[in-house]
DNA sequence: CACTAATTCAAACGACTGTATGATTAATAC
DNA sequence: GTATTAATCATACAGTCGTTTGAATTAGTG
């Protein structure tokens, strides 16, 4: 019921202290990815990080709550760096309006990296993002919305600047399409489904694959057609 | 244990001993698509289908095979929509490669027509189908793969003649796009993010939309770019 | 050393899960 | 009528879930 458990005050050991704490984000982090939110129990994760049953409601509350820190651990460092990116786009601008591909890229590159670094656990969180993009579970809607609502504001008024003659609709429309692509493709980063090429991805290139596939998407004009 | 249960005969009452099996389909379908496979528990289903608990299991077997039983009475007539639409694309074209919006509207089309038709439960099975094709539960991919597998290996076999530059890769990869933007945007159907406007879906422009976006991403040139 | 606070631990809690059982009811066939 | 079979039902089972508890341990302070 404690909302927040003291800090440790700074020891000799605090290694050793702090240690179980990360370790439980860790394999958490990776159990999740794996298997799923729902399908990875307390018992899964604490045994995992050679830890006891009760380390996880001691250092964080609730399951909840230890996959909120997950989230926020991952989430805070690529939304950052997403408008960072941003910033430099408009800023190379000058005065004009972002070009499309540089405001795809600032939105794309960091989830790509954090998603497939291996110093960050491989593909291990895009792979927990993207199913819990998907998941149900309204608190966990919540979270990530209070996450990706500032970016997604500037990302809008960017992306209507680059591309003028969208409606708001229309961007907000095909930004969710280009969402649906890039978190569905990180997801099936590591599958090789059986019975077909195996793929091999490098990093830029996949970058570059994303933008350019979201930037065609933005460009196209939707009419009417004959089928 | 039982494989599966007798067919029962035809009776007078016929009408109120199938009812049973298909009202829990239909309020296990919406229970699924609202709160994930996981979250709904069999006493969840047979409660909300006014059902003895043992409902499930006795008509069904376990929970998977209604899970799977599920899938089936969908998928099988959205694929085969799907691939009489690809023939008809085909034969349009005559003996020259068929069209690329064509091939992805018949891909596309069938999804959205029983993804959002009212008389089959509204959005229910297009944000169920987006939830599982997330999910890790590696029985539910064996299920889909079987569904999905004859279907994508005509598929890829088609784009590969309408867009005969791009490799084999190329064009699993961007199918793959395509397939994420496609289900993700289903998933969004419903969902009008608080401060944002609200979206209001016509079904014949949703699809347009969605096969310009798709084409314009497969016809887009992926080159190095400075960034 | 004693004192205090942080952490770990084993054990248990109640609630919920999917499934199984055997009796009971209903509807057919002969 | 009886026999047969399908379906429904209440109940119970064994297991897992997230969380709590209070004692044991560890580390740091004075």
């Amino acid at each position: 019921m404690n909302n927040q458990q003291a800090q440790p005050k700074k020891l000799a050991g605090e290694v050793d202290r702090a240690e179980t704490k990360s370790r439980i984000l860790d394999v958490a982090e990776q159990l999740f990815a794996k298997h799923g939110l729902e399908a990875v129990s307390v018992r899964d994760i604490t045994q995992a990080a050679e830890a006891n049953l009760g380390a996880i409601n001691y250092h964080f509350g609730t399951k909840k709550q230890l996959i909120a820190a997950i989230f926020d651990r991952r989430l805070i460092p690529i939304n950052q760096e997403r408008l960072d990116a941003l910033d430099a786009a408009i800023r190379a601008a000058g005065g004009k309006p972002p070009k499309l591909e540089d405001v795809l890229e600032a939105f794309i590159r960091p989830a790509v990296r954090f998603g497939m670094d291996p110093k960050l656990g491989g593909i291990t969180f895009g792979k927990l993002m993207g199913r819990c993009l998907m998941e149900p579970n309204p608190e966990l809607e919540g979270l990530l919305h209070i996450h990706f609502e500032p970016v997604a504001r500037r990302f809008d008024a960017a992306l209507m600047q680059a591309m003028p003659h969208l409606t708001r609709v229309e961007v907000f429309w095909r930004m969710h399409l280009t969402v649906g692509a890039l978190h569905h493709s990180l997801l099936m980063l590591d599958k090789t489904p059986p019975g077909r090429p195996k793929i091999v991805i490098e990093f830029e290139s996949y970058v570059q694959r994303l933008v350019a596939f979201a930037a065609a998407g933005f460009r196209a004009s939707v009419k009417s057609r004959k089928s």
